[in-house]
Formats: structure tokens, sequence, C-alpha cells
DNA sequence: CTAAATAGCGTAGCAGGTACGCAGTACTGG
DNA sequence: CCAGTACTGCGTACCTGCTACGCTATTTAG
């Protein structure tokens, strides 16, 4: 592991950019190596199961040589992240920017789904690593026929991660929630009548009398209804944005 | 220890709802105390100095001892997530939807930062806990003026709080990545010229170009103007949804 | 008073992260 | 060709943390 001067460590990790030593054995692992072990370990059986002894194991080297080339497991997480995230698909032409924000977001949410661990991840900073910035790049391209400022693009693109951010949280950890005890969902609308006392959750028992909670609650993993139906608000609101600004013109 | 036939362990917790038993020594302990003791540590220390050890060190008991009152760690966890939210302030009468939205979502935003391991903890279920249940009540009571439908009000409120839960996220992760390494954050800028080719990041060269990220970005925990942006933009999405309901009728 | 039920706790096992230092390896300059 | 050098892989050992298990002390019912 050798530095590189004015970038932090991870962000050269990522970026693939290491000194290269002459001497010495050549290395037999690279953190490619190890990153892309980690992750199918993670997918396979979660991110609990990612320890160094197994991502080691699986490389069949001792877990001490992971050592070499990431600093701590922590480190060798915030790369997995980046990783996981893969380049996006590519956009297609000629679109407006509120379908492409749409393509945009259905495909973040698919690469992230690939990878159920992604949101229990602590977001480590700005977007740095190649796959994040891709995907930066993307979102800010989309908006290239609306009239808005560089900065103002920037805001709709944050307030647009903040969206999926909130939604990659919710769909992956239901999921997870689900999975382990899907009990608790389908039995939730009684699990509520049985704690909420109506004179102090009023507006709760009566969306509960309603019935919305009525039928069992199957979780579905895929099911982009909700998602889509706060995503077009966002996008409502920024189409009245775009509209606004281009008219002070 | 003792279980509530038809309710989750947890949510018994949550709500205090444990079977007294007659015989036996008395309990020297609650879960309250433990739950309360737990997030000092947090607060003060960060979410990994929460150890099993360290919170009965810090109620004068043993570490197991604590197992008598909690199914696990994770059970502890789960019940800090409700009892760290608190009750929502109560609501100003007479305001209308939109406003009480954004009072309701600062007040989220509020309790939050006063534990700013909270976005670290998995969403563990649909909320269950008193405290959860109760801002759920809040936002949902804020659209009772409004014409929609009880579904409607809970796809809205859900809508919104996908949206709190990424802003939670990016800001607490980020003011805990900016304690630990302020200087990512500062030289952002100069990280990104360093490291993004124009050719493959178009757009986001187009905006460092426009130098958005020159000035060295002193990260604000508090700052919620980008916040305050989307959440904007959300609720604009809303307004020309319940415009657009009330018109159909 | 005896039995049952329950609280607190000591011990010990197991898993996981990682500091440290040694041994082996490949290149470099003389 | 050989010593020096820088580097890789890895075994050992330590520390921290969760928790199963079973013992002892305590309280109440009968």
């Amino acid at each position: 592991m050798s530095e590189q001067p004015d970038l932090p460590a991870d962000v050269a990790l990522m970026w693939g950019l290491r000194a290269v030593s002459k001497r010495g054995p050549k290395p037999s692992l690279t953190v490619e190596d190890i990153v892309r072990a980690a992750i199918e370990i993670a997918d396979a059986e979660g991110l609990a199961a990612v320890s160094m002894a197994r991502v080691a194991e699986r490389l069949g080297n001792s877990t001490m040589a992971l050592y070499r080339h990431v600093k701590s497991k922590d480190d060798l997480l915030v790369v997995m992240q980046d990783a996981a995230l893969e380049r996006p698909r590519p956009m297609p032409d000629g679109v407006d920017w509120r379908t492409a924000l749409v393509f945009w977001a259905d495909g973040v949410m698919t690469a992230v789904r690939k990878h159920r661990w992604y949101s229990k991840l602590a977001i480590s900073g700005p977007p740095a690593g190649p796959n994040n910035l891709a995907w930066f790049d993307a979102a800010l391209g989309a908006l290239d026929g609306t009239g808005l400022s560089e900065e103002s693009k920037v805001g709709v693109v944050m307030g647009l991660m903040t969206y999926i951010q909130g939604q990659m949280r919710l769909s992956l950890d239901l999921a997870a929630a689900y999975a382990d005890h899907p009990d608790t969902f389908s039995r939730y609308g009684a699990t509520l009548a049985r704690v909420i006392d109506p004179r102090e959750y009023p507006a709760l028992a009566q969306v509960l009398a309603a019935g919305v909670f009525e039928e069992p609650t199957t979780f579905d993993d895929s099911d982009d209804t909700d998602f889509d139906f706060g995503l077009q608000l966002y996008l409502d609101g920024v189409e009245r944005f775009i509209e606004r600004v281009c008219q002070d013109k």
C-alpha cells in the first residue's frame, strides 16, 4: 500500500491510483479482488457475514494479508459502497429532463436492490468514487436542457438524491425486516389496533378505522408504486421551480 | 421478562406492556433505565461506545443483569430508536397544512439531531413504538383540513417520511464524516478536479468549472437551506396534488 | 415453613478486528 | 553476482464484545 500525495486514502483506492513499486514480490491480491469477494459474500449472506477472515478465506489467503491492500475493514466497506453501484446505464437520447430523471431514479434503485446490504452502510462523505460520481454526472446531465444555473442543478439533484436515499432505506431495510419477521407485517393492523388509544392518536385511529392497514401487508421488495408517487410529487415541484426560474429571465 | 401474548416482543417492550409477576425479588432495573443509560452513552460517545458492559457499568449492575430485561442488544437498539424521538411538540393551532408539515419536518430534524447516532440504526419495521406513532399521527393530522382520502394522506406522509429519512441520513452521516475528516470536505473541489476527466464526467466538469464547489465546503450540521429547498419542492408537488384531487370531485 | 418463581451475576465460550514482527521474495546499484 | 532494500504474505497474540448457562439470593403463595 503506497500513498498518493494529495488525495484521501480511500479515494485513491477507489480510483485505482496507487504508486506501483518495482521492488519486492508481486502482489498476489488486488484491492479489486478483495472488494469483489467481499461483495459476493455480502450479497449471498448479508453484510454481517463479511469478516476479514471470511473474505480472505474466499480468496485463499490469510486474514492479515488483506491489510496490505486495505487500511481497515471500514476502508473496505467504503470501497465496496462505490463498487456496488457500478456505472449507470447510458441515458436514452432525446428525452426531456423529467423522464430522464425518472429513468435515473429507477436505475439507482435497480442497482441498489442487487446489493441489499447497501442501505446499512453509512454515507462516508460527499460522492467521491468513480461510480458515485458517474451517477451524479448522469443526473446533472439530465437537467442540461433546462435553463437552470449550475448551482440550481446541484440543488435539484441533491434534493432528488435525498429522496432516493430515503427510498433506499425504507425499501431495503423494510425488505430485510420482512425477511426476518414476516408476521410483524402481516399483523401490523392488528398490532396497531391493540395498542393505539384513539384519544392520543386521533388521526391514526381515523386511518385505521378507514381500513387502510386492513389487508395483511404483504411486503413487496420491488413494489415501486409508493416510491413513484412520492417521486412524481417531487418532480412536480421541480417542474414548477423550472417554470418560475425561466419566467424571471 | 414475561410475554405479551399477541404482540411482538419489542413492541410490548416499547409500550411498557409486561406482565408483572408477584413472586421473586423486585427488579432493581427497568427497561426504561437501561434505555436511558444507553442513550446517554450514545449521545456522549457515539453508538460504538454502547456495549452491554458499558451500559451495565453505568447502572451499577453486571453485564448479564441486562438480559433479564432485554432479549438482545439488537432489541435494545430498537427500543432506543423509538425512545430517542420523544413526543412531537404540539402542533400550533389554526395553521394550514403546509406550514404544519414544515413545522413537523423541522421538529423531526431537531429531535434527531439531538442523537447523532440515530441515522446509523436500520429501520426495523413499520412504525410501532409510541413515539414513532405519535409523529406519524401528527403528520396525518396536519392533512386533516385538506379533502384527501385517508389513503392519500398516508401516501403523502410516507413520501414526506421518505424525504426526511434521506435528509436525516445525509445530514447526520455527513456531520459524522466531517467530524472525522474535515479535510475531505475542505478539499472536495480540489479532489474532484484532480480525479475527474471532463470527457467521462462532462456535466460534473461543467459544474466544477462554474466554481460551485470552489469555496472550501465548511460543513454545517444545522444548515437547513438545502433541506428546505428540497422540502419546498416536495410540498409544491403535494399542493398540486391536492388541487388536482379536489378539483376532480 | 416450604416450594415456586424470579432477579442478579460469574464464568466461559466464541467471534471478530488488528498491531506486530518475522520470513521469504524480487528488484537495484555496485 | 551479491548485498541491500523495499515489499508481500502471514502466524501469533491481544483485546473487545455478545451471550448461553447455571448458580445463588430473594420474595411471595399456600
